[in-house]
DNA sequence: GTCTATAGGGTGATAGAC
DNA sequence: GTCTATCACCCTATAGAC
């Protein structure tokens, strides 16, 4: 009676609630003080309670890290999902330049979660499995989205990422709050798909293609 | 005759040379560790000296860095030099190919240098005016060069940094060790002259254009 | 210039009272 | 679960003997 299930449920609701409490508290400290800079004390004051109470939620600080981490797995699922319920524009100029404004967006709006979720800047952190396995089923959606619409070449999509990722890269590094590199974004897919579609395949066309396998990535990666 | 201008001049070419020792133990340990590892007491331990012996030679941690940057400029410089002495091929294809293949190779064949030169990883540090300004001084050489071969519009030279920035990392963190973005450098040379230089400009038409002011950047760049 | 010794600060993590 | 108190270790940097 004093054990009931809806009690053990709403006392499992408030300890969740705890946790995330945490993690904001983490994240407004890192997006002030850069995500590397972040130690337990700060956190504990910016959360208001003490550094011992932390370890009551999590086991390590590595164990905050991780949770920020499926967070922001989650939002990047969340960012691709919306991408997907949009309805798909023939034109694939169109379409690859919604994705990778997106995916500028994303990227730029929020540094440290960019860091966290893409680059790997925190020694000895790797994410867990439970966190990192959203992210990498999104890439492999946007990747098959992309073979809809007739890009399937590895080659290909390799020189996209690479596009995407230095536009980004030089976007927070050399004009951050800017839009010196986003504003290319247009010119960017035009680039590409002049060389990666020179004849003007149309999603139609692409369905007669091969589809080819793509290759596995190590990291998350963009 | 104690004190002869010979062996002052001896004594300042000694202890350069133990300035250059530490240095050089420095690297190793960045490249072993990573760059933020590097710890004064690994430091001594590595140049076989004491943590207090270091402080002989450098005022501070920051000091090291900065003259480790200045190394790093200094490779920089020889590196776009030998390249500015290679008697320049009428083919932009080949010459803008070699100039990305020599910044990508320069990049990935040496991470921690990458990230100390081009990356803003260490917390507090910035290189001095002596150490920055060869930094500087190369990267608008390379703009110029790429003026006197027909590509000066700032939009399109933007596109460019992005292109060979984006190679670079997805290489640096995606396939540490292998080539599968380096290979993809004669395509994304290709892509880059066909959108930017659709009418094919050579050296000869490239003069008569106009020149048009480069934009300055705020940290060293590529 | 090089050492031993240590100051003075930070860190992640834990013991144990309540 | 939350706290006070503290451990054990790390760091950069300095004092002072030799």
């Amino acid at each position: 009676m004093s054990k009931a299930p809806a009690v053990n449920e709403w006392r499992e609701a408030r300890r969740q609630s705890a946790r995330d409490a945490i993690v904001d508290a983490a994240w407004a400290l890192v997006r002030e003080e850069g995500l590397a800079a972040l130690t337990l004390r700060d956190l504990a004051k910016k959360a208001r309670i003490t550094t011992p109470t932390v370890y009551a939620y999590f086991d390590s600080k590595h164990a905050i890290y991780d949770a920020m981490f499926g967070q922001a797995a989650a939002e990047f699922a969340d960012m691709t999902s919306q991408l997907e319920s949009t309805v798909d524009s023939d034109d694939p100029q169109v379409l690859f330049a919604q994705s990778m404004r997106r995916f500028v967006d994303f990227c730029t709006s929020d540094v440290a979660r960019y860091q966290l979720l893409f680059q790997r800047t925190i020694p000895g952190f790797e994410p867990s499995a439970e966190s990192y396995a959203p992210a990498v089923r999104t890439l492999e959606a946007t990747r098959a989205r992309f073979a809809r619409h007739g890009m399937t070449d590895p080659k290909h999509i390799d020189m996209w990422t690479a596009m995407v990722t230095g536009v980004v890269d030089q976007q927070i590094s050399n004009d951050p709050g800017g839009d010196r590199w986003a504003r290319l974004i247009d010119d960017c897919v035009a680039m590409l798909l002049a060389y990666c579609q020179p004849t003007g395949v149309s999603a139609k066309q692409a369905k007669r293609r091969t589809t080819s396998k793509t290759t596995t990535d190590k990291g998350v990666r963009k």
